[in-house]
DNA sequence: TAAACTAATAACTTGAAGTTATTAATGGCG
DNA sequence: CGCCATTAATAACTTCAAGTTATTAGTTTA
């Protein structure tokens, strides 16, 4: 039993006519009687009444008609489906990403995503950069939107945006009366900056940078939450950073001031195995290199 | 695409590797071969990544694997369904009946069909014997249980009662002083019968009779129900009849006496179309055959 | 570097599905 | 009543796809 046996017979129960369904079928009538009775021999039971000139269907062969076009119908979907699959037109995404993805790319991203593919089950995991790494080694996370440097051992990475921080004062520090704030004098002030594991890299580089300049960094506070720093900052405990992004974010109770002589910056990207073979990615990554065109010279699969 | 190259890729991809696989098919690592490249240029889209050495889903493959345990698992479903409906193992029965059926043969012939038979759907309709015949031409149930006798073109008809009537009088009747009642006397009594509906036959000849021995019956209330008719007995209103089977169910407040020189019988029967072509009927029929074989010649298919 | 392993390719064989021609039975019509 | 049109089945033949054997071409392992 075959497809093909499936269409012969849905054709002639349609028509009730050997001679019509041959037709339909670009048969001719002896091939389309042979395959019916080696279909009814194949199943043990009779599907058709026959008489010199009439056909009929047998309680069986209703029966059957029924499965026959649920088996077809099936066989299309199945088809569609893996077609589907094949091209990311559906599927499903697992994507990591830190708080600066939802200040920035993510959103207009996911919309024009979900546009173009609105079948694709999206799974959104907010999770340091460290443990993005992690995940996309572990095969638990399609892309990543973290903050590099990283181990990209078998990833590919994919800058966003690199910044320069600028300071966060509370409204009346002294700090704020020039325009911009040299990095030495930060070794007088308390400090309220992210934890490690939203960045290691980008932690271990700040103070190595507090360490050439001569000081050791006063750090009064780690939170991972903006809002939970500028909190502090606007009270008045201390001086927090943020990337020229972010500015427009801090609100009236705190002052942005420039840095002067920071060399280390805010780097913010998307990462994936290279190997990766989810359909749905590529076309992510698609869209993402339509949107923010590489800068340097990423290497893109 | 058919069942063949389902089955060959469902083997595939549970061995991941041609030649196990191809081994488990009983076929040759080639045909196998040439077999999954050709679903994947019918499906468009590539099922399996294979290196020299190693063979692994795509995403796709994954998709299309599933619904190819599905359409394999239906596709057996399909036959046995058909199989089933075939030898009337499963399907749909639609018995009509009288009430004399539901006293006598109905219960037990149910009871012992759907034992061995649990899957088939069955529908029972409480028809009069004259609709039951119209039932049965217009296909809307495949058995009667009816009273004989009835316009039989096209129908096949299997007795299974023929009795001789009682009469059943109120208690202290004068009649029931004898052992036995003649037919004439009833002249003069008022009776209560069946409804004309409930088999015509049998009615008509009722009157038939009547006139032959020479009077004109006094009908003084027609009803359906046992329990009706053996009421109005009982409160003296007149007198009814029932077969000598139904003697045991009238119960302590009538008397019955059988009738004398009463040619007519309460005949009792299955009907069917004599083409029906439900393989459930004739299963129903063999238990019916079994249990109440024929006396005459019944002309069994 | 050689040996073992594995999927793909090529050339050939076979069988099932299709074709044409014919038969057999049925129903409608003059 | 007999003839013709209709229609499904059968028979003999053809063709193409699926399978076979032999071989090739990369990989991995020792």
């Amino acid at each position: 039993m075959d497809f093909r046996q499936l269409q012969y017979f849905v054709t002639v129960a349609e028509e009730l006519h050997f001679g019509r369904a041959a037709d339909r079928l670009q048969i001719t009538q002896p091939a389309l009687s042979k395959q019916i009775a080696g279909l009814e021999k194949k199943i043990g039971v009779q599907l058709l009444f026959r008489t010199k000139r009439t056909v009929e269907l047998t309680h069986a062969g209703q029966t059957f008609l029924q499965q026959a076009y649920q088996l077809l119908r099936q066989k299309e979907t199945a088809m569609q489906l893996t077609r589907r699959t094949g091209q990311g037109d559906i599927g499903h995404l697992s994507i990591g990403f830190t708080q600066t993805a939802t200040q920035t790319v993510l959103p207009t991203l996911l919309r024009d995503f979900l546009q173009q593919y609105p079948k694709v089950d999206i799974d959104l995991v907010e999770l340091a950069t460290e443990a993005q790494v992690t995940a996309l080694n572990r095969d638990e996370i399609d892309i990543a939107f973290l903050h590099p440097p990283i181990d990209q051992r078998g990833l590919q990475v994919h800058p966003i945006l690199k910044e320069r921080f600028v300071a966060v004062l509370p409204p009346h520090h002294p700090l704020g009366d020039s325009d911009t704030v040299p990095l030495e004098v930060l070794a007088h002030e308390p400090l309220i900056i992210h934890p490690r594991q939203e960045g290691p890299a980008l932690y271990d580089g700040f103070f190595r940078v507090c360490q050439m300049v001569g000081f050791q960094p006063q750090i009064i506070k780690e939170s991972i939450s903006l809002q939970t720093r500028l909190c502090f900052v606007a009270a008045g405990l201390g001086i927090t950073f943020v990337s020229e992004h972010f500015q427009s974010l801090v609100g009236d109770n705190v002052v942005c001031r420039a840095l002067e002589n920071c060399p280390i910056h805010l780097e913010f990207g998307a990462a994936w195995r290279q190997h990766s073979t989810n359909p749905a990615l590529h076309n992510l990554l698609q869209i993402l290199f339509d949107k923010i065109p590489a800068r340097s010279t990423p290497k893109t699969k």
